[in-house]
DNA sequence: TATATAGTTAGCTAAACAACTAATTATATA
DNA sequence: TATATAATTAGTTGTTTAGCTAACTATATA
């Protein structure tokens, strides 16, 4: 029971949804690239993935110096409520303003966007 | 998304999901069999009723004094989600002891329900 | 028509949780 | 090898929410 509810309440939460949206597209996506998204301090994305990781929705590889997430594929059991949530989460505003502003961050190489985030004016 | 939300977190609590595990074998159930089932105060159980039908997944109607609800099956878009729950939940701990006290609970009419509720021996 | 009663709503308290800043960890590079 | 830095963890705060009791509403029946 307690496994359910954890992958009930990973994806109970509207920034959460954002980032299981994000990664629907994008399908690897930098701790900092979700950050940027959501516009939140990078402790509180970090919680979020980490509770998703925890509920095994997503899984993460470390390269250097940052931390890609993608969504979990290999528990097949998931497969019907992730196509659900896709499917749900079709042509809500949100989600296209949020496509949008992907669209944007994904052109940007992680150093230089973690550079903006830091507060300094481009390199 | 609101709407999204909504049905995700009617969803992620331990005794919303017994009482949606309750309705799936026994499709039709008074608010006070549901009490009897969750062993919290019948306010409580209103509380979680309301929330799951605002949520969409449940309805109800009134005969009398009692208030029966079952799982809404008009949207036929839930249909995924319902199923996917409803496999997850089979073989859960908790599931099996609830499908044994309803067994109880299910054969007590709701009078005499009601009545060993608020604290009578019995008729 | 007055009383009893099933369920909801209101008001409260404690626990859960999302957000923040500060401190820590682990990796890269000067 | 010392410094910089991306991400996590720790610690705090404010909001949400699950639970309770008490008050209220609507229905049934004496």
């Amino acid at each position: 029971m307690e496994n359910l509810l954890a992958i009930l309440k990973a994806v109970s939460d509207k920034n959460r949804l954002r980032i299981f949206n994000a990664l629907l597209s994008y399908d690897e996506l930098c701790a900092c690239q979700i950050t940027e998204l959501l516009q939140v301090a990078g402790a509180t994305t970090s919680r979020h993935l980490s509770l998703m990781v925890n509920a095994g929705i997503l899984k993460n590889r470390k390269q250097g110096r940052w931390i890609y997430f993608r969504i979990k594929t290999e528990d097949l059991t998931l497969d019907p409520i992730f196509k659900w949530i896709k499917q749900r989460l079709g042509g809500l505003e949100q989600v296209k303003k949020d496509k949008k502003k992907l669209k944007t961050i994904a052109r940007i190489p992680c150093e230089d966007l973690c550079r903006e985030q830091r507060g300094e004016v481009s390199k």
